[in-house]
DNA sequence: CCGGCCTGAGAAAGCGTTTTCTCGGTTCGC
DNA sequence: GCGAACCGAGAAAACGCTTTCTCAGGCCGG
């Protein structure tokens, strides 16, 4: 007979009971302490076996100080690279017996300081996905979070491993790709405002500009998604660029079907770049030539990290810098005005 | 100056020492319990707000016996669809105040049931998304997961909604219009073996079949993502079938991809359709006919059966069925064969 | 044969809250 | 003016577990 204590859960003294011994021996069998007699270990196995004792969490949690739980905030969890990240982070988590509570955002920046609070308190280390607060937040927060991971955002504070994708590097190797496609009017179709990740696409273009004088680079208000890349159709052509780089792989879709549907074609008439390489960039008609960022295996990187801290480990990476790949698909070629000069 | 009990953190005891009152005075002014005189609820506020404390969440949780927390169990959190469920359900539960546990099962049945229970003992309630386990499995679990909610996939387990998507009639309706634009000899294109939608889509087919019984319907093994449709072409192209109908999307969009590389034709050469709708169908080339399905009110919609489960309301709707609605695209037209008669 | 050691298990003290119980001090009614 | 009802706040129990503390009993050595 299954005699349940107070609430209506089986608890630890029910098997305690069931079996004749203290809770406090329960407790040692279930934990795999030796110092237990084998005797009455299996006749507490048994007792729990029996009434399908399963420990409670939270009770545990509380006398142990952990959760063996982390957790993510990201800005917008519709966004392929979040999803990517989180899928990453919590595989590689997984492994290790931990689990993830997810935090969105949904872009409201004010939120996050919040919610990130919320969710350290709940877990035992927390993941800060391309936060748009400001660094002055930012630095306020950081140290009531710890154990804290940043990814694609840094900070002053000490003990927070950073982990950020080189953007400004792969928006100058996109740029490049395109100047010697023979292009020499771009576009730059802009994130959103508050992105850290938009900020280092624009240094890196100052860079770029720095570098070829010639080139002209037009700056385009923009977002991260498909609409927004759809919606600039008009802006694009009026800017007369043959070469865009749009934010993001989203936003170089969305801007391709526009284009497409105003029965241009890409890249005879216009060159349109992503970044990111999202599964769907290589599908894309024509497949989209983009800067691929190892996305995942961030994610799984924010976790090592992370484990780190948690362990209290000395973590020989305080973070680092991820490199874009540029990969050239169909939906680059030459600037049609340049056409000849490569011919000839 | 601010004082720590035992551990690192600060705790209702720092703050009743700091307002020179008791533990109990603070839990009841924290709550907004309002037998407590306002000079003292002032002071414990005061103190509060200097020590920045915060409840512990594991505390509360112990002593209240909820989380405040939710889980959710998906086969594949690489599926844009269970992605899409999981954002609506993570954006419908924040907005009562309670947050998301995800585990990801990585399509490996076995673990589902672990996981389910790991994931439930943690939390005050849980989603169940298509699960991969046996019917067997699914009932002797269900009842010790309650509050539980079902998404594709049903239970005769009492108290358990279940949220279904008709992706018979939807498997149904797209074969229905590909017959209408002249194709006479079908393929599908089958999902992982162990989903129960693959089940229902087999069985729509059936229905359609008898219905049409002039009408070929060849069946093709599968999956479900991008490299199952491109890896499919050959099998597509043996099968002689001029309407192909994808298990999803991402098998509709790989089978493109590769007919592409080939150098056929869609939709002149053959027709191809997918299912679910994701974002992306709207924006390849051509754009892809498919079935949509509401995927991110399932997830809202989830939470509301959860929030009713463990508010114990009387759920008036025990369950929903959701039917998918033809997207005619440009990635269907007519059968070649029956070109000329349908123009004739 | 007795004292010290060691082993193993129960008792009890946390972990950080909420909530019931209790009780001193008012206030009200008769 | 005195008992009853009441109000507000502290003491203590409860939530379910881990872990230290304690102590009884058995074993060994002297």
């Amino acid at each position: 007979m299954v005699r349940k204590s107070a609430s209506g859960r089986i608890g630890i003294a029910d098997v305690a009971a069931k079996a004749g011994v203290s809770h406090a021996t329960v407790s040692r069998v279930m934990n795999g302490n030796f110092t237990v007699d084998p005797d009455i270990a299996a006749r507490v196995r048994a007792a729990a076996a029996e009434l399908k004792y399963q420990p409670n969490p939270v009770g545990r949690s509380l006398a142990l100080g952990k959760t063996d739980t982390i957790g993510i905030v990201v800005p917008d969890l519709a966004n392929p690279t979040f999803q990517a990240i989180l899928r990453g982070l919590s595989r590689a988590a997984a492994q290790d017996g931990y689990r993830v509570l997810i935090a969105d955002s949904f872009e409201v920046s004010s939120e996050e300081a919040i919610l990130a609070g919320e969710a350290r308190r709940r877990c035992d280390g927390l993941v800060l996905c391309a936060p748009r607060m400001t660094d002055a937040e930012l630095e306020e927060i950081a140290p009531s979070l710890h154990p804290l991971v940043l990814i694609n955002r840094t900070t002053a504070t000490a003990g927070v491993p950073s982990l950020v994708v080189d953007y400004g590097q792969g928006v100058q190797d996109i740029a490049e790709h395109l100047v010697e496609l023979g292009h020499t009017r771009l576009a730059f179709l802009a994130g959103p405002p508050r992105s850290a990740s938009n900020g280092l696409r624009l240094q890196g273009l100052e860079s770029f500009k720095a570098a070829h004088p010639d080139v002209e680079v037009i700056m385009l208000e923009g977002g991260s998604d498909f609409d927004t890349g759809h919606g600039a159709v008009d802006a694009v052509l009026d800017s007369g660029a043959t070469g865009i780089l749009a934010f993001n792989d989203l936003v170089a879709m969305g801007l391709m079907s526009g284009l497409h549907e105003r029965g241009l074609d890409v890249p005879n008439d216009i060159s349109v770049t992503g970044f990111d390489d999202i599964p769907f960039a290589k599908y894309t008609t024509p497949a989209l030539t983009t800067a691929a960022v190892p996305i995942t295996e961030l994610g799984e990187q924010a976790w090592q990290q992370l484990r780190a801290l948690i362990r209290k480990e000395q973590s020989d990476t305080p973070g680092s810098r991820y490199q874009p790949r540029l990969e050239v698909r169909a939906s680059t070629g030459p600037a049609k005005a340049a056409r000849s000069a490569v011919h000839g």
